[in-house]
DNA sequence: ACAGGTACTTTGTGATGCAAGGTACTAGGT
DNA sequence: ACCTAGTACCTTGCATCACAAAGTACCTGT
């Protein structure tokens, strides 16, 4: 294992969270959300995108709707169903847990190495 | 696909930082880390922190040594080495840019529901 | 010997990130 | 009509990983 792959790793379910945020805000497309996903430095790709908009909409939380564009193939927007708006107000606090928890075992750290020197 | 399964993925990675960081204070062994990470409201079982542990030892990131106990069978004491040290200053990186890259998000989500009413 | 507690290990399953390759629509040039 | 380039969405195959469940092994007390 590398550092490349523990930060995929520390992505995974996060990016879901992200999207949902993103697809809340309105109506968008695949495109516009790598755009923004990328422009806060959350390195996603097509691959990952794509199924994971499947998964989405196969467990009811997304729905869309096809729309012509005069510059390309058709476009599929996506918005929230009610039920995913509910799952993205669970899935926000879930984060901010998790985000706690991880602050406690920070700062637990940073208190024992002031008390205790054993750690180089 | 449903939130418990939701928030597993969220904690994918993150747990491996959080056991590095428990790990760097010193020598401990599986079940202080348990009651460490439960206490912190992280929830783990032995079926995924054991081979959690055995990745990392194996990625050359740990080391451990035996130790008799008086009160059941031996124990393994982990300890970080120095490439395993070197690995937690990335990851904690890595999640300081990820926990800024959500902020980021969400901030624009706020931010565009003050001025576009379009969404429920 | 046996039961109970502690600690570490292994197997099998399902989920999923991602690279790579594919399909399909449009516009513009020849 | 044909080709190329750009855009957008989809699929296949692989490697990784959390977890449940079952297993192994050591110690103490009766």
């Amino acid at each position: 294992m590398n550092i490349e792959n523990a930060q995929v790793q520390m992505r995974k379910g996060i990016l879901e969270f992200c999207i949902l945020h993103i697809i809340s805000r309105g109506e968008v497309y695949a495109s516009d959300m790598l755009d923004e996903l990328t422009s806060a430095k959350m390195m996603v790709v097509e691959g990952t995108l794509y199924p994971l908009l499947t998964r989405l909409k196969n467990s009811g939380w997304l729905d869309y709707k096809w729309v012509e564009s005069s510059s390309g193939p058709p476009r599929k927007y996506y918005v929230l169903t009610d039920e995913g708006k509910i799952f993205l107000d669970a899935m926000q606090a879930t984060w901010f847990e998790l985000a706690d928890s991880v602050k406690t075992v920070i700062r637990r750290t940073e208190e024992l190495s002031k008390t205790d020197t054993s750690n180089s």
